[in-house]
DNA sequence: AAATTGACTAATTGAACAAATTGGTCATTC
DNA sequence: GAATGACCAATTTGTTCAATTAGTCAATTT
């Protein structure tokens, strides 16, 4: 049944990926794993990369859901913010697939793993922007560019987790807290 | 005499690092450069590296001095924050030889020109934080660890130039400048 | 008739190997 | 003593041919 085969090949494409990144993974392969002919993954995907990009939009659906879940359970901006972010973060981080790719753009800097990473990134900011809207709408953080909050937010997280742990090694979760809180909530400005 | 061909030596290699990077210049052509014999670097600078780190810091007390000069023509710290950082961009955009190991890292990610890179904003950080000391004890901005509040300021700084300009267009200098007005000095928390 | 398969092919990648190059050394020359 | 450039082990590069791969489609199966 066709439904089957093309849940097979998602799947069977999702664990070559993670296992071997984009690159490396065949089509053959990928065929060999779903238990199905090459010229069968082509009746649903018309290229590797339209598979591969399905596969994206799963993750991401599957990320969004556990973001939506953490918003339900917390009741102010910041405590949203900070919980969202550690869960990308921590999704991000264990997910098989998203680490291989990171790897794969460090070491080989394949285009279309840049591509895949970069719309995990763009959805990670939509998600961040719609909730900085509604939190600017009832009035719990100032007026603002909810694009651009999201884009400050986001990078000012990363270069936490990623260029500061590089240099001066990691920050807890109350470290972080505490620098959101100072140079993003608070701001430098004397009153 | 040995003073001169130590400067015939270093102004070759500057052309040579800037014209075909790390990599691609060979000891053999700055002996070239230089009009000196290959041996004869060697009696100065131990390995291609030590003469690279040695250009590099000719590099960095060059841009610090353009920045200090900066400092001392702006009155509030707002203001000299925003034109260091903007001499400091236009500095790395219009060297030579600071492009030339961008190009070089992302095309073959040299562990050199990383490094050489690395220590460029290293001290860029050094010098910010500097500042923010400076400005801290003057009572012009609020308590914080200045080293943390210069990595804060240059990362969004980069993101801004480098990562939005990327998915939305170059900003200008006002629109900067009021981004981290809003989102730095004054901060999202509603008073 | 529709769905599936896997052999086929042009383009790309990888492996093997020899030639060329390079950073560093040092005997010779100035 | 300072400077030079030939030398050399290690590395890189270029070339060639074999192997591989994404996509195609005639043949087979359902």
């Amino acid at each position: 049944m066709a439904a089957d085969r093309k849940k097979w090949i998602l799947e069977a494409a999702s664990k070559s990926f993670a296992l071997f990144g984009y690159k490396a993974t065949t089509m053959e392969q990928v065929a060999k794993i779903a238990g199905v002919g090459k010229g069968t993954i082509y009746t649903f995907f018309s290229t590797k990369e339209e598979l591969f990009d399905a596969i994206m939009m799963d993750v991401i659906q599957e990320m969004k859901r556990i973001a939506d879940k953490v918003i339900q359970e917390e009741r102010t901006f910041i405590k949203k913010l900070e919980r969202v972010l550690e869960e990308f973060y921590r999704f991000r981080s264990n997910h098989e697939l998203l680490i291989r790719l990171s790897h794969e753009i460090s070491e080989m800097g394949t285009a279309k793993a840049q591509e895949g990473m970069k719309s995990l990134e763009g959805a990670i900011l939509g998600f961040l922007e719609k909730n900085v809207r509604t939190a600017m709408e009832q009035g719990e953080i100032r007026p603002c560019d909810p694009q651009v909050a999201a884009f400050v937010i986001l990078k000012m997280y990363v270069s936490f987790v990623h260029d500061w742990d590089r240099t001066h090694g990691p920050l807890t979760k109350e470290q972080i807290s505490e620098f959101f809180h100072v140079y993003l909530f608070e701001g430098l400005a004397v009153r």
